[in-house]
RNA sequence: GGUACCGUAGCUCAGUUGGUAGAGCAGAGGACUGAAAAUCCUCGUGUCACUGGUUCGAUUCCCGUCGGUACCA
C-alpha cells in the first residue's frame, strides 16, 4: 500500500485556493483534487469560480465539473469516490493536492464520516412534510421523544439537523446518536493541512471585483439558462439565487449583483471560521508560497 | 423668501403622553457528519443635529440656529 501524502488547500473563497494549488502542483509535479460542493456540478462554471479551461489544461484537475446538477451527490457520495480515487493517484504520485473551500467535505477526505443508511425519498418527504404542517416545534419535539440522545446536543433551532436526524429515525427504526461514532478513519496516506490567510478588507475587496468580473464573464446568462431548474438544491447557490430573485422580478438587477457580493462575504466568514477551529492548518499569506512550499516539503 | 415635515447606532427607521432609547440591515464571534456556497445561534451607549428656555429632571415640550425634503411664492 502507498504512504502517499495529501496536501491540503483551503482557505476562504476568493482567497486564490485555484492559482496557489496550482503552483504547488506544478512545483511538485503532481494533481490536483477539488473539494469544492459546487465545482464538481458541471452545468454550474461561472458562479462557482471554478478552474479555467487553461487553468485545467495546466494541471490535471479532478473533482471538476464531473457530476450534474440533476444527480444527488452528498458528502458521503464525495467522499467514497474521492478515497478510491486518491487510492489511484498515489500509485504514481508521492503528494496529491486537495484543493477547496468546503469544510465538510475536505474533513470527509482527510477523516471519513460515519457510515449511515441511505434515506428514501418517502422518508424525506415525510419529514418535509412534517415541518411544513407542524414547524420547528413538531420537529422538536419528534426527536425529542426518538432520540433524546441527539436532542440534548443538537442545535434545536435548526430544522436542518433535526430534519436529518429525524430521516435517520424513520428510515432505520434506531436513533441518529447510535450511528454518529465520529471515530476518524485511519487514512494511509499524511496529510498536510494549508490555509490561505487574508486581512479581511482585503478579501472583501477581491470578492467585490470577483462578483463584477463573473458578471463580465456571462454569470447572467449562466443563471438565467438554469432558471428553469432553480428548485434543485444544487442551485440553491450564492450567485444563482439571487439572479433568480432577480428573474422573479423581486429586486433590481443591481441590488442582486450587490446580494450576491454580500452573501459571498458571508459565506467567506464562515469558512473562515470553519478553518480556524481546525488547529491543524498552516496560514499562509497568498505571496508567502515560496515558504509554504518549504514547510511542504519539511513535511514530507 | 413663506409654510409644513424631518434631523435618534455605520445604513433604514421605530420610540419615549418629560424619568438619558430599540428593531431590521450591515459588522463581529460561533455552531455545524449525507441539502454544507446549505442551515442555524449569539452580540446593539449612541454628544437621540446644535443653542437657549420651561422643569426637580428634556432626546421628548417651547424659542432660535444649522442641515435636508416637500409644497407655495
Amino acid at each position: 500500500m502507498s504512504q502517499g501524502t495529501l496536501i491540503v488547500v483551503a482557505g476562504p473563497t476568493a482567497s486564490g485556493k485555484t492559482a496557489f494549488s496550482i503552483r504547488m502542483a506544478k512545483a511538485l509535479h503532481t494533481v490536483i483534487v477539488s473539494a469544492d460542493s459546487r465545482q464538481f456540478y458541471k452545468e454550474m462554471q461561472i458562479g462557482t469560480a471554478a478552474p479555467t479551461s487553461d487553468e485545467l489544461l495546466e494541471v490535471k484537475h479532478y473533482n471538476i465539473h464531473n457530476i450534474s446538477i440533476n444527480d444527488t451527490y452528498t458528502v458521503a457520495d464525495f467522499e467514497k469516490e474521492t478515497i478510491a480515487l486518491l487510492e489511484q493517484l498515489f500509485q504514481v504520485h508521492a503528494t496529491v493536492i486537495l484543493t477547496g473551500g468546503s469544510g465538510l467535505f475536505i474533513d470527509a477526505v482527510c477523516q471519513g464520516i460515519d457510515p449511515m443508511p441511505d434515506i428514501t425519498t418517502e422518508v424525506r418527504q415525510k419529514v418535509g412534510q412534517q415541518y411544513r404542517e407542524g414547524g420547528l416545534s413538531a420537529l422538536q419535539q419528534a426527536v425529542q421523544s426518538l432520540d433524546p440522545e441527539y436532542y440534548a446536543s443538537v442545535d434545536i433551532q435548526n430544522p436542518r439537523r433535526l430534519q436529518r436526524a429525524l430521516e435517520i429515525c424513520y428510515q432505520t427504526g434506531m436513533t441518529f446518536s447510535s450511528f454518529r461514532k465520529r471515530q476518524s478513519e485511519p487514512r494511509n496516506f499524511n496529510i498536510i493541512k494549508l490555509a490561505l490567510l487574508w486581512e479581511r478588507d482585503l478579501l472583501y475587496d477581491r470578492i467585490d471585483r470577483r462578483v463584477d468580473q463573473m458578471m463580465g464573464q456571462g454569470l447572467l446568462e449562466e443563471a438565467r439558462r438554469l432558471y428553469p431548474l432553480r428548485h434543485l438544491n444544487a442551485l440553491n447557490t450564492v450567485g444563482y439565487k439571487e439572479l433568480f430573485a432577480f428573474f422573479d422580478g423581486q429586486c433590481t438587477l443591481e441590488e442582486a449583483v450587490a446580494q450576491i457580493k454580500l452573501n459571498t462575504r458571508h459565506y467567506a466568514k464562515r469558512q473562515m471560521t470553519w478553518f480556524r477551529k481546525d488547529h491543524g492548518y498552516n496560514w499562509f499569506q497568498p505571496e508567502a508560497f515560496e515558504e509554504a512550499l518549504q514547510y511542504v516539503h519539511s513535511k514530507i
